[in-house]
DNA sequence: ATAGGCAATCGTCGATTAACGATACTAGGA
DNA sequence: TCCTAGTATCGTTAATCGACGATTGCCTAT
């Protein structure tokens, strides 16, 4: 079955299947651990702000999620790198530029770890 | 007249129906500082810990907290300060105890905010 | 009235975060 | 090739966080 580019994601290549993603519990100190570190990526207004342009396809490039912030190209660098490392979005190199869409496994991942506070 | 437990316990309260929680929207600026002041609280394993002991209702009673976590009292404390601060929980008065609980509108709210982004 | 226990607050320390400008890196175009 | 544009990283600074012990304040029981 071919990965193609569904209508819905479009910029990033198929997910690496992250190991972590796939036995994972709602419950317990991993889980808590877990939905901290998921929680805390969110925690600050503008990565909020990017998740949600991100899943309204309103940018898809680094620079383009620059012009819409008040802050400089190194901060939204750094902010989309907390972001990744999150695995709330991905990354991929499209020429001189690069885009990210929501990593909507990790996404996934939070709403059920909060679901079930 | 000792301290009485219902069975089902609201530990606290009825609530004082915050007014921020009321004519909320669940977009724009002001919902993106709110999930990030929300998710920012839970950006925390303790935090996450005791909300999740609450909801079980494992413990009600601060001590009772302090005893579960390897932390100081007054570093739980603080945790729970957090968590009230940012409408997770409430508390109440029960004699020399301070009992807490989880406060389910910001709890909704919460995850009313993760769920759309 | 006072003693004792429980929780909040204070003061401090080191670690982390957020922000920026400057610089380095990298792929395309001249 | 060299230049340019788009990103990432580095280095710095101020602010915030997390943890602790010590202290304070408050209730209850004695």
């Amino acid at each position: 079955m071919a990965a193609k580019t569904s209508p819905n994601e479009l910029c990033c290549p198929p997910e690496p299947a992250q190991p972590e993603l796939s036995l994972q519990t709602l419950e317990g100190a991993e889980a808590d651990e877990e939905l901290a570190k998921l929680a805390k990526a969110i925690g600050h207004p503008a990565r909020v702000r990017i998740l949600r342009m991100l899943s309204r396809k309103e940018a898809r490039v680094c620079s383009q999620i620059v012009d819409e912030l008040p802050l400089a190209q190194s901060t939204v660098s750094e902010h989309l790198r907390i972001l990744k490392e999150a695995g709330l979005v991905r990354s991929t190199q499209d020429g001189l530029r690069v885009g990210y869409c929501i990593n909507f496994d990790g996404l996934r991942r939070l709403k059920a770890l909060v679901s079930i506070v």
